[in-house]
DNA sequence: CCTCTAGGTTGACACCTGTCTAATCAACGT
DNA sequence: ACGTTGATTAGACAGGTGTCAACCTAGAGG
């Protein structure tokens, strides 16, 4: 189950991987390739949802754990989570009867990368 | 015309301020106070907007040079422009016939801090 | 006052999204 | 084979989003 959903070239390899947003103009790829994850990022209830599952002990949470966490019905629960694993921010892996989210650092390292601002003030550089 | 239309709580003060992602679980309130950036950056047109914005030597960009750039209609650019403004990620400020947007660090540096992840691999640190 | 230029605003349109219920699928125990 | 529990998929619906053409506003300069 984990990767059959993602044709795209998710390789992320793909990525000239980010040059500060703040020094280098973003190209229309990299901002093609990338905008999507920010996107997945971009509802409150998927970024609670990133979290906790990169924050998970053991690197991994059960659908059963997450879902009673929002006032969401299951299959809403799901569909945040397919547009997480869609974006390759996360990876699922069923075992037995549950199924198991686990975060790709990967992504989240360029996207923290691309929006990396030199310290506080450019004045105390 | 710089702050007009925020009324939002974008103090970002009023964020506890990102402990990571990864290590962290976000609350509901730090999830509905960041997503809707991580939402403007959401989309490759607004991305690279911010980038341009953001690189832009003297730290400002008129929208006279970002308009050419894409080939997009005058009041589509605007329209980023505003969601970017609103967002809390830019600054407008109109000089004489200009007007010239500027990025705005604090929240650019919490969107950031949110997605850090410890260095590559848990094994070469 | 008039006009020219740079941007923004409005209204319209097609499309996408978040949410739900109902139905379906997958694994485990009888 | 059957029923139960966990999760995804399908279909539907309200609301949001990206885009444009048309119009409006703000300065600069006659």
């Amino acid at each position: 189950m984990s990767n059959q959903a993602v044709p795209l070239s998710l390789d992320l390899t793909a990525v000239p991987c980010c040059p500060p947003l703040t020094q280098q103009r973003v190209s229309g790829e990299t901002a093609a390739l990338l905008a999507p994850a920010f996107k997945a990022l971009g509802d409150p209830v998927r970024l609670q949802l990133m979290s906790m599952i990169a924050s998970a002990e053991g690197g991994e949470a059960c659908v059963c754990d997450l879902t009673p966490a929002f006032d969401l019905s299951g299959p809403t629960i799901s569909h945040h989570l397919r547009a997480l694993r869609e974006a390759g921010l996360v990876d699922s892996e069923r075992r037995g009867t549950w199924v198991y989210y686990r975060a790709r650092p990967q992504l989240l390292r360029q996207l923290a990368a691309l929006l990396a601002v030199e310290p506080t003030a450019p004045a105390d550089s």
